[in-house]
DNA sequence: CTGAAAGCGCTTACAG
DNA sequence: CTGAAAGCGCTTACAG
């Protein structure tokens, strides 16, 4: 029970397999009898052309692939929604592919390969020279999102989480805190550059070595490392986390379980600017990613329109109430 | 510039492509020595077998769509989260579909049914018979959640929106509360359950009709819609919101903006049980839709193990500081 | 165990 | 405008 093919609506019709086919092609030439013709026993058979011998036949399947390692973080959602809805726009079907650890991803892209995707759009890093070149011999164009390796064929787009980092630094020492605190996720490139970036502008502007705990990337662990960071006699007064998540869980503790108000006692920036950023319970400060510039610069290197395999999308400061206020010279 | 294919290999390794095709099928006979032999070509030339001409072959593309309307909500995360980890883990490749409306089911089916997807998934329901027996000609089964209409090729899996809504109302009847709200979402199928299974629960436990405001789905929604319904001089003391996102801004909205404690002045309940309802801000009582019993109905339907074509699954109430307590008598 | 051949359902030159 | 035929890259009986 296979569903009708061209050939069957040819039968039907009592022409040939070519007219079918040609009817289904736009601007392939077939007289408006024979298509009326045609169409009318497409309909009676409820066929519908295949998609599948027109990809063999180019090699484009007109399918991307997107790589998510969990999608918790609203961030991912928001990131996903804009990339499929992109792709899609763009004559695009968008295949989604959970993974459990960024070590899969050789795995991951090898099976994608199977499908003759025509690119893999991953928001897991590569984190191994041994993955790279694994993948690279895919032949199948790559792009990372917050990532490091590139090779031939890939490539990756980056919020710019260094000069975040530093930027928060920045702002803290503005408003006058000197007891800065970092809230840290398990070990990624991205974790790594805003640690990075905020330790760097701490120094650069005079001030001591920022606290600093191990959370993770959701609402909990954000809890449990304000909780850790705040347990000494020395608490900060500024604190910048991974992301949004942290910020939030880390925000709910300083108030609920600590006693502490915010931006008061304790300053918070954020990563990310997901939808509870701000809401009224939090209005939290943060750096938005600007997904419409990842997915630019993810578009251009796809399209070859641009010859860099790294780029690097400056984030836009939101300022909320949660790092106090004025707002610093800009 | 085509990727190799085992006609390149079989050349490269003297050997058949029969040989080339058995060594790369799980369980087909080769001798040790071809099969090394073979591998090595397909190495040195990095080859991936497609999986094209076997879908073409068997009809089965081993990929199911999943529909989606906006990402925005954290539920769908939960769900698509949830959805794509265990299709995948079963062997398929997921397809995910942003739609913009309800209306475009037919024409995305249809887009669908040319790469011969195994079945589609719809967060989206079918909301008109034309579009139902629309779908049904495509002869691909899909699984619509949270909606109604089924046919031959078309089940639903839902959560129980209208006993949940009875449920809501005795909740806050027992608690002592006697002058309801409601804040709708823009009409759908769950919507429309969800008020009148409350407005139905609190008719038979003799309270008087609930006032009624439309909101929305959103966090912006919650807030102007707990205003405009809090604006009259008959505010009321419980409030069960279509969903956790609009519960979410409502309570802030009653917090800031209207003086308003929560639970003491407004018990408050929502929808869905995102992460966000368990935040120390808002302490939401909500409904959870069970996504693993939701995921095992559409599984039963797509596997035929269950004849049914509409299953009820009922949502599991989950009680936080917004409802008040004593929890009630269970 | 191995190879030649047909076939999956289209697209694409090529004739007519 | 229309049809016969080759070909995309595999899988699957069928012989040997």
């Amino acid at each position: 029970m296979r569903p009708p093919s061209s050939t069957d609506v040819a039968r039907l019709a009592g022409v040939s397999q070519s007219a079918v086919s040609r009817t289904f092609t736009p601007g392939a030439s077939v007289s408006p009898e024979t298509k009326t013709r045609i169409l009318a026993a497409a309909e009676e058979l409820g066929y519908t052309p295949t998609a599948l011998p027109r990809i063999m036949q180019t090699g484009r399947s007109s399918i991307v692939a997107i790589v998510v390692g969990g999608l918790y973080n609203p961030y991912f959602m928001m990131a996903l929604d804009a990339f499929s809805t992109s792709f899609q726009a763009a004559g695009n079907h968008v295949m989604i592919v959970r993974a459990e650890s960024d070590s899969a991803l050789d795995d991951i892209v090898g099976d994608l390969a199977r499908y003759r995707v025509d690119a893999v759009v991953s928001a897991l890093s590569i984190r191994s020279q041994a993955v790279a070149d694994t993948l690279t011999n895919f032949k199948i164009p790559v792009v990372t999102l917050n990532s490091g390796i590139t090779s031939e064929t890939i490539s990756t787009v980056s919020s710019d989480n260094h000069g975040a980092g530093e930027l928060a630094a920045r702002l803290f020492t503005e408003r006058g805190r000197r007891r800065l605190g970092y809230l840290a996720g398990h070990d990624s490139r991205p974790q790594t550059d805003r640690e990075a970036g905020f330790f760097a502008g701490a120094e650069a502007l005079g001030q001591p070595a920022p606290l600093r705990a191990v959370a993770g990337f959701d609402y909990a662990d954000g809890r449990a490392g304000a909780l850790a960071l705040f347990g000494g006699p020395d608490r900060p007064d500024a604190l910048f986390c991974v992301n949004d998540l942290v910020a939030c869980g880390a925000i709910d503790a300083l108030r609920d379980e600590l006693g502490l108000r915010v931006p008061e006692d304790v300053c918070v920036i954020g990563y990310d600017d997901i939808a509870m950023a701000s809401w009224g319970a939090y209005r939290l400060t943060s750096f938005n990613q600007d997904i419409p510039a990842l997915l630019r610069g993810v578009e251009a290197i796809l399209a070859g329109t641009v010859s860099e395999r790294a780029i690097l999308v400056p984030p836009r400061l939101i300022e909320r109430a949660t790092a106090g206020w004025p707002p610093p010279p800009s």
